[in-house]
DNA sequence: GATGAATGAGTGTTCATTCAT
DNA sequence: AATGAATGAACACTCATTCAT
């Protein structure tokens, strides 16, 4: 799947860098500094000047859009890979929630069902799509699973869902030295939750609070 | 614990309804809005000029920290209350993750522990003592609770405080129709994960995604 | 008729008194310097920061259509005056016709009637109503004065209307010397196309291309 | 006479062909929109790219200065047709008015001789030579006029060249359904007010407001 | 003490112009 | 020679903060 290249139009090869690089940059100043990030800065990272930045994207609001747009697919694809290489549904859903925690969504706020503040995300039709598609392979892999009598039998996919936004809007945290395996185990506290038997032993060792504090 | 009285200085009566009104208005502003809604929507929901928030709060950030002291204070409280009350330390902590959750520590990008966006909250030593009285009643009702064979032995009071973050974060959704008996059963879920034994029944039945996501 | 003062509010000294200024800059402005001087540049003409500007005018729309509606309701006060004091009607059209000459109404592309490019102008209320009484006025003149004897029968309030927009869009020109005497001279001609008989004497005399070149 | 191809350099007939698109295109968009189109409109509108416009006008002022001495050369050419073709030469300034009111100057504050706002274009030895031009048929014109008794005697070349500014200024009106009609009626009484004797029949009949305001 | 008017720095966005392809 | 991508200066508008009333 091929994002921002409305078809036909192939893009000179410069161009094509530069939209990536733009991409690049927005996720990555979102993700740092929050959704208002000063235009300017996101074009510094990407190392072009702010004109370049909205031949392509008409406002920020389409810029953030994309952004999302991109993180989003790029999860929904890692889970249906997940699905088609693992054996367990649960292994697919263990995968895919991982995957979506290294996410970081980008724009804090955002989380792939629940309401949006920012309407502009609501709205955009790549999402809608983006989020029926996340739908349906969840339910499939939530119904296998717990066919298969890994899931826990009284939750739904909304159910995991809720707990994908959970886990997406945590991310991993800003700083923080031990935050790194901090959000392993959090991650893996929750699959505990969710999945049918006992616990499975947690990554690391117990965290102490300043493990959460020093940086 | 009283805020904002820096002794001696009684604060006349009417001023000391300002005070509330700012902070409670500023609370309110802050979680729905996110944290830059302008001083003039705050002064305006608090019913008073500017100037007056401006004579209380020298600028923004120390607005936001008074919030934040605010909040983390209940929170604090709440803890020692169920410490105090409770039989069991595993029902305390499930008291005050309940209590963190319907907090909405006001200010969307905050956590009573880690790493901080927002260098005012790190700084402000009124917070700074309430994170420290945080960690130490985490830590007594941690030890606690596997003392008790409630909570798994594998960890640590960091473990606890970055899933207190977690749930904080998320609080309670946006929109979304059944968002409130979601913010629930996922709270449920954590907690189950970190329960010692198997699970606990959950609140509410199974959730589809469209529960999430109909307003 | 007081503009800009909604009712009930009435505006502190100093305030009213920028208020005053930033209208009387702004018409000076966009007169000299057409319809899209930066607002910056109106702000400074008035001796006030652009805050105080966007304080008054949400926007420059907001703005502008208050300029127009300030010399437009000026114009229809000098006709309905001019209406009263003088004993035949010819004169009072020929009072409101040098008035609006002098007006410059401001911004260039405007004329009282006619099609307003900036679709702001023609959705003011205020401005809708000026134009109900300017037509009002206008045909109870050109009526009177037809009846009188002194204007032509074959020409219409519209038709008068139309020679008002050209007068108001020529206006005082730009430079050139003899300019002043220029349009005075161009108006007489003009009304003598108007008026039942001859012709009238034209002040100065006749005029030379150079008379309108040499600054 | 011809613009725009500096001698000797017979430009390649595609390149011919995109130079008249442009000053066609930009005549279009200048009189439609204001001074003020983008020039990627204009080059939109003629159907090559930005870098095409730039290879042949310097900047946007050659270009709006191109235009303009098209138009008026194209005024002056008709001009001096109308000297030669009409018998009486009040009929040859009357041909040259209508003309020039449907000329629409393309750019509106740009009048053949006052002063302009625009420095570029007072400064360009093309337009200075059109302008002469243009002075000497007018007075040859008016002289002849008056001669024959058409024209009134105390008006000069710079009075007429002033009422032409005029007709070209109010052109033809931007929306309105009688405007088409109006224009010929208000250049009719302009030409009365000219003219040694009485009135002359106007065309059509008298019009309301509401035949200029309704679209 | 309270108020809200004024200020101006900061940001989003547009568009003339340049230049690599 | 033509194209359209990139640049950045310029301008509209917002909002934290100050200060006259």
């Amino acid at each position: 799947m091929i994002v921002n290249e409305p078809a036909g139009v192939p893009l000179r090869a410069d161009a094509a860098r530069n939209l990536r690089r733009i991409l690049a940059a927005a996720a990555e100043a979102l993700a740092e500094q929050g959704g208002d990030v000063p235009m300017e800065e996101i074009a510094r990272r990407a190392g072009v000047g702010v004109g370049t930045l909205y031949r392509r994207f008409p406002d920020r609001d389409a810029l953030v859009v994309a952004v999302v747009r991109d993180s989003f697919e790029t999860l929904v694809d890692t889970m249906r890979e997940a699905q088609q290489q693992e054996s367990r549904a649960w292994q697919a859903l263990v995968r895919s929630m991982s995957y979506s925690q290294e996410l970081r969504l980008s724009t804090p706020p955002t989380s792939p069902l629940a309401a949006e503040p920012r309407a502009a995300l609501a709205a955009d039709p790549g999402i809608r799509a983006l989020r029926g598609a996340f739908i349906e392979v969840l339910e499939q892999l939530v119904e296998r699973a717990q066919a298969e009598g890994d899931l826990r039998d009284d939750v739904g996919a909304g159910d995991v869902a809720h707990l994908f936004a959970l886990v997406v809007k945590a991310g991993r945290p800003h700083g923080g030295r031990g935050s790194d395996v901090a959000s392993g185990r959090a991650l893996a506290v929750v699959l505990d939750g969710l999945r049918t038997g006992g616990h499975t032993p947690l990554p690391g060792r117990p965290l102490t609070p300043t493990d959460l504090t020093a940086p």
